[in-house]
DNA sequence: CGCACACTTGAACCCCCTCAACCCAAGTGG
DNA sequence: CCACTTGGGTTGAGGGGGTTCAAGTGTGCG
């Protein structure tokens, strides 16, 4: 009998740096049981901004971008998510953003109250989640200075310092990045139109910053001079 | 013998809509122990970004702003907290933003290990810490809508009528705004420009949407039309 | 009064957006 | 196999919203 039938947690992927790390081994049953795993196709939303925040998500495959809309379609991408990343958090009774996966992902799906009793029972779970809402603040606070105050130079170099650096840990030949999003996904999030990522991508490359060999995926050349950028230098 | 001398909490301003009304009355001297009251000026700034943060604040009169610097003297404002407001959630050992008094102001604080002994003490709180954590994140992606995607009108529109949603609940004699920030400290917190800021201003006045009897203050004459324009319409 | 500081208003400029054309790769179907 | 479509990306030209620069207007306070 296939074990990972039973416990689908021990073998997850997102295992060790996600939110379920502050569950010991031995609970990962309880924690397999509470939830339940649904596949995304590239394009599927499965977080509407104004529904009944029902359940709470953890992404452990793919990409998943948070976004809110303006009446008229302009969009704000409030992030990417990755593997590993807890999605839902919130007091409110709906949910305040809206999430659709940018390419074949998977995610945990736990509901409300299961997540409560979960909460009860692993102490150390509601810490790791205050933890990780102080990390995201700390990343939105980041995210408001770029927005309100850097130019496209400055934003489109961010970007991709951030991503060099919250990036993948492993398989890291040289500089390479992984883009998953397309380039307007990347002007939504950074404030930006496609057209000007689109030419600032171009300057970096004929200014032997970043090569592009394929349109996902990006090389840093010159980190030192792309992180001086991105902080404002110059 | 004045009971307020050694209970300074049951008498605090912030008791009731703050984190702190997690805790019973009855638990009022053992918070009260742990907080060392602490005035600031205008103009005083109690939190540097980068510094080690080894203290948690809680204003309880006045107002503060919060705000990165990058290295040219660009500044965003991430947020305006006044009386009630909790400050210093951070995993990290390093403050992520500063923190200035923007009037004559009070804060409340907190030693790390102290409030880690609370936190252990009282479990209401950390749950409670972690709705608030959650409901500052919400704002923050408002934030981020607001600097990536809306207009100068849309910014400022969005700003009064969050000052009107979330002001102090008593003593509204009409829909009038208090604005102890400057314009300067408004585009800091708006991505615009001080002339930008006033110029807006000076529209909407002359538009007959709003008054304004001095520089500290604003009133809403036409509140859902406002609105409208806070949210995108139109 | 007169200085300081915040705010307002005007004019010119510029960075980024808008609009438009084009390129390219991947389907799709006759 | 090739014509056609579709979606994403690039590049160019022109325009506009907001910034920059500069001058002027209160207003509080010594």
């Amino acid at each position: 009998m296939p074990q990972h039938e039973h416990d689908p947690c021990s073998s997850c992927a997102a295992r060790g740096y996600s939110v379920c790390s502050a569950i010991d081994d031995k609970d990962l049953g309880r924690l397999a049981a509470t939830a339940v795993v649904r596949d995304l196709a590239k394009g599927e939303t499965f977080i509407e901004e104004g529904d009944s925040a029902s359940d709470f998500f953890n992404v452990t495959r793919g990409t998943v971008k948070l976004y809110k809309l303006l009446p008229d379609g302009r969009q704000q991408v409030t992030g990417f998510a990755g593997a590993g990343h807890f999605l839902g958090l919130a007091v409110s009774n709906t949910y305040a953003f809206s999430a659709e996966a940018i390419e074949q992902s998977r995610v945990c799906r736990f509901s409300r109250p299961k997540l409560r009793e979960l909460l009860h029972d692993f102490p150390a779970l509601e810490e790791r989640l205050l933890q990780t809402a102080c990390n995201e603040l700390v990343a939105a606070q980041e995210q408001m200075l770029l927005l309100g105050r850097k130019t496209a130079r400055e934003r489109v170099a961010s970007f991709l310092v951030a991503r060099l650096e919250t990036g993948i840990p492993c398989v890291n030949p040289s500089d390479a990045i992984a883009l998953p999003m397309t380039r307007g996904e990347i002007a939504d999030y950074l404030g930006l139109t496609i057209e000007t990522v689109s030419r600032t991508f171009s300057r970096f490359k004929a200014e032997k910053r970043i090569a592009i060999p394929s349109n996902t995926e990006v090389v840093i050349l010159d980190r030192p001079w792309l992180s001086g950028i991105a902080a404002g230098l110059q």
